[in-house]
RNA sequence: GCGGAUGUGGCGGAAUUGGUAGACGCGCACGGUUCAGGUCCGUGUGCCCUUCGGGGCGUGGAGGUUCAAGUCCUCUCAUCCGCACCA
């Protein structure tokens, strides 16, 4: 009887021994080192420290650590590092909660939560860990914002914006939920004009949606991408107000269509609406802005009022009203439309509701126009109708002479849409990084200068918000001399939106102490871009994007030689976790934590990866926990009467050799190649089972060595003990083993007899055997014969 | 409406290139060892029939291609997710 398997004992002790030996460290290449190994970047997406570790974390972070230990003994340097995304409003509101400082409570969750990592055996390099709330990281997030600025890609304007009345800030659209209500705290979002910082990210917007192509990143990320990005083609086509003998530009898909434009409309908030001057618009106007965004979307009839003015269409200079409607959006296009209602759902429904004509100016390729059925569907092949000299044009072509004309006549040209706006990353709250910015009544805007950097976040008493930025309450902080003119200045209160923190933080660490530049560029460009980036789908539209409209950038600013931060991106799952035995106890969700307490890191790691493939959802249960539990202490037991009992050296190739060796070839495929880390397990298991029937035989040592060596990425801990109690050390360092194809083959066969598609018999065989010998096997066996009257006609060998 | 996915035993899932469907695990059943058990070991476990040799059915549904389909094609149903009055 071995002695019994001690989870706690034997992982404290071997993250000590790590610990010592900087196992988990890696250096930046010298330019002699920088050609010699291959190198691979793997990250996972930082946490806010804003509460504790959850069993989500458990996923992300062991699936990066298993590819981290499984690349490192595949002779790849790998670069591993850790931090905290420790600004922003989940970190102030649960200081807010908790009645203290977010900046006490923020450490006090990272110190704790780097002990849960740390117990949980992730492999990552702490000497380059980073908190974008420390100023040694944000002065260089200033700095690249000036020089963002300096660009002109980074501005302010007055803007309609999200603003949320709880957390009393403007938030980012993207944090607007489809309800209307604020992701953050589920209060409705109201919408507000104020000065705003702006990045210019719309003037990248192709840019982002091309470069998908050059990413491997599965597809649902990539389509949510295109689709947040939103770009469709058409033409701008200007309709000059009669009354006032003005232009106003509008954007359709369907210029095809213009001929069937009998009505015009302005979105309430369209610039243009302030100057009519009619009481029954105005009130309207005020209707619509008090209507929440959804209400408006929802709203069961079109509403809107007739302005007394006309637009007059280019292409037939007919003479149309104009009215404001709300279904009309502001910030889409130019806000305001043609309306054709005959091949518009929208426009009909207005249409109808205001009584108002309907044309049509397309009709099916085959057919004839339909008067009893006004509103036409678009579909292929259409042809232009009612369209003057472009009656007969198959829709497609028709739609491209009309804007042709336009386009010689001035009054219309092709152009190209998109749904993104730009990034508004003003925040008017307390716990974000300052926007080095001074307010001069002389010089207006004025930059901090660089070597006044950092503008550090000053201590003030009170950091909740009351309808101004906290910020502004720091008198002695806010007011300090014009930079330019040595005037009176006020600085800018506002922060910066987190996602600046995070768009840019997977440049820091491979840099991070570096406090003469952001980063140095040859280092940057040795490790980057990330070769595997792990995280969740939430992820996929904002942080995303951000992060490479932000390396674009860089890329321009000449200070990256990349220009796509991320080259490939698994998505893991999302973790549920049911009504467990502890958390019946306890009365609250148990985590990472308290299940490592009970089964140990290395159960719960394997646990974690082997619920199901890790880029699909799973529900974590207290079962699988008891059941990988007992699948350690197997492998504990087996292998300790192995290492005790059965004789080293010689090998005699047997079943269990082979096995030992088809395990290797599925594992290193299943990990390196499937990321199907689920699998992978279940071959080590596998092999476990048939080392535990086989545990005296001249293989036995052979199997207990291979299975301890791969299992390893997965749980570090009892491999490296159990290598050590095989005889051997440090199996961190060892290399990965490689399946021998000689023992791969196989020695004998079962080859499956199918008469007319089903299974009739089996028979063994060696692997060489020729085709007609096996036809004429096969034809001698009874059960094959009982099944054949004559003879057959095809045969297929397996 | 547009886009992305997913449907396999009691449950989580496996089947990677069209070639033995259900690996591995959970659960369950029976037996044994311990006997305090949240221990360990063994056997069995898709469904139906069986004279215990075996036979039939079976991957959401309906067709199709093929010697052979969970896998390919067509249609269809259901569920989940993202976006959405986007002109």
């Amino acid at each position: 009887m071995s002695e019994p398997y001690e989870a706690k004992r034997i992982e404290a002790k071997w993250q000590r021994v790590w610990e010592d030996a900087h196992a988990d460290e890696v250096a930046n290449p010298d330019d002699a080192a920088a050609g010699s190994e291959p190198k691979s970047y793997v990250l996972e997406q930082l946490p806010y420290p804003s509460g504790s570790l959850h069993m989500g974390h458990m996923l992300v972070y062991t699936i990066g650590d298993v590819v981290t230990r499984f690349r490192r003994r595949n002779g790849m340097r790998v670069l591993h590092p850790m931090g905290w995304d420790a600004f922003g409003l989940p970190a102030e509101n649960a200081a807010i909660r908790d009645g203290s400082h977010p900046r006490s409570l923020t450490e006090r969750n990272i110190e704790s939560i780097r002990a849960s990592m740390k117990r949980a055996g992730w492999s990552y390099d702490w000497t380059r860990e980073l908190s974008t709330a420390d100023p040694r990281y944000y002065r260089w997030q200033q700095w690249q914002f000036l020089r963002f600025l300096e660009r002109g890609l980074a501005y302010r304007k007055g803007a309609p914006v999200k603003w949320c009345p709880n957390d009393q800030t403007v938030v980012a659209n993207e944090q607007v939920l489809a309800d209307g209500t604020c992701e953050r705290c589920g209060a409705l979002v109201e919408s507000r004009v104020m000065e705003q910082w702006f990045f210019r990210i719309t003037d990248y917007a192709q840019a982002l949606l091309d470069d998908l192509d050059t990413v491997d990143w599965p597809e649902s990320i990539k389509a949510r991408q295109r689709n947040w990005i939103g770009r469709s083609e058409g033409a701008e086509v200007v309709f000059r107000i009669e009354e006032w003998d003005e232009g106003v530009p509008v954007f359709t898909t369907r210029p095809d269509t213009l001929h069937g434009a009998t009505f015009f409309v302005l979105a309430p908030e369209h610039e243009l609406v302030e100057r009519i001057d009619s009481g029954d618009v105005q009130s309207y106007v005020r209707r619509a802005a008090a209507k929440k965004t959804k209400e408006r979307a929802a709203a069961a009839e079109k509403t809107g009022v007739f302005t007394g003015l006309h637009a007059i269409n280019p292409v037939n200079d007919e003479r149309i009203p104009v009215y404001v409607a709300d279904y009309v959006l502001t910030d889409y296009g130019t806000g305001a439309i043609m309306a054709v209602p005959a091949h518009d759902h929208r426009d009909f429904e207005f249409a109808r509701a205001f009584d108002l004509p309907i044309r049509q100016v397309v009709r099916p390729a085959e057919g004839e126009v339909d008067e009893s059925e006004p509103y036409v569907e678009h579909t292929e092949g259409e042809v232009l109708v009612n369209s003057g000299d472009f009656d007969g044009l198959p829709a497609s072509e028709g739609g491209r002479r009309i804007v042709e004309r336009l386009e010689r006549e001035g009054r219309g040209r092709f152009a190209v849409n998109y749904r993104l706006r730009d990034w508004g990353f003003s925040r008017q709250r307390y716990w974000g990084c300052p926007i080095p910015i001074v307010y001069c009544d002389e010089c207006g805007i004025v930059p901090v200068p660089d070597d006044d950097l950092p503008v550090v976040l000053p201590e003030i008493e009170d950091y909740l918000p009351h309808g101004r930025p906290p910020l502004a309450q720091a008198d002695d902080w806010v007011n300090v001399p014009c930079p330019s003119c040595g005037g009176p200045g006020r600085r800018e209160t506002e922060t910066m939106d987190t996602f600046v923190d995070s768009s840019w933080y997977f440049l820091r660490y491979c840099d991070p102490h570096n406090d003469a530049e952001p980063f140095d560029r040859a280092v940057v460009d040795y490790w980057n871009p990330v070769d595997l980036y792990i995280g969740g789908v939430d992820h996929a539209t904002m942080h995303m994007i951000y992060a490479r409209f932000w390396v674009k950038v860089l890329n321009d600013l000449g200070l990256v030689g990349f220009r796509e931060p991320f080259a490939s991106f698994f998505s893991n799952g999302w973790v549920t976790t049911g009504k467990t035995k502890i958390s019946k106890r306890s009365g609250e969700v148990p985590g990472p934590d308290q299940f490592v307490e009970r089964y140990g890191a290395d159960a719960v790691r394997l646990c974690i990866l082997f619920l199901g493939p890790a880029n699909e959802d799973m529900e974590w249960t207290e079962e699988s926990a008891e059941g990988m539990s007992r699948f350690v202490r197997r492998l504990w037991r087996v292998v300790n009467e192995v290492a005790e009992g059965s004789p080293s050296g010689a090998t005699e190739n047997g079943p269990l050799a082979r096995k030992a060796h088809a395990t290797i070839a599925k594992v290193t495929d299943d990990i390196g190649r499937r990321f199907a880390f689920n699998t992978a397990i279940s071959a080590v298991m596998e092999l476990v089972n048939e080392l535990s029937r086989d545990r005296q035989g001249a293989d036995a040592r052979l199997a207990a060595e291979t299975a301890v060596s791969l299992i390893q990425p997965y749980a570090p801990h009892v491999a490296e003990e159990l290598w050590e109690r095989l005889g051997r050390e440090r199996l961190w360092a060892e290399s990965w083993p490689e399946a021998d194809p000689a023992l791969l083959e196989v020695d004998t066969v079962e080859v499956v007899v199918q008469v007319n598609g089903r299974i009739r018999d089996r028979l063994h065989v060696t692997p060489d055997t020729p085709e007609d010998e096996l036809v004429a096997l096969a034809r001698a066996s009874e059960r094959v014969q009982a099944y054949l009257d004559g003879g057959e006609a095809a045969r297929t060998i397996v």
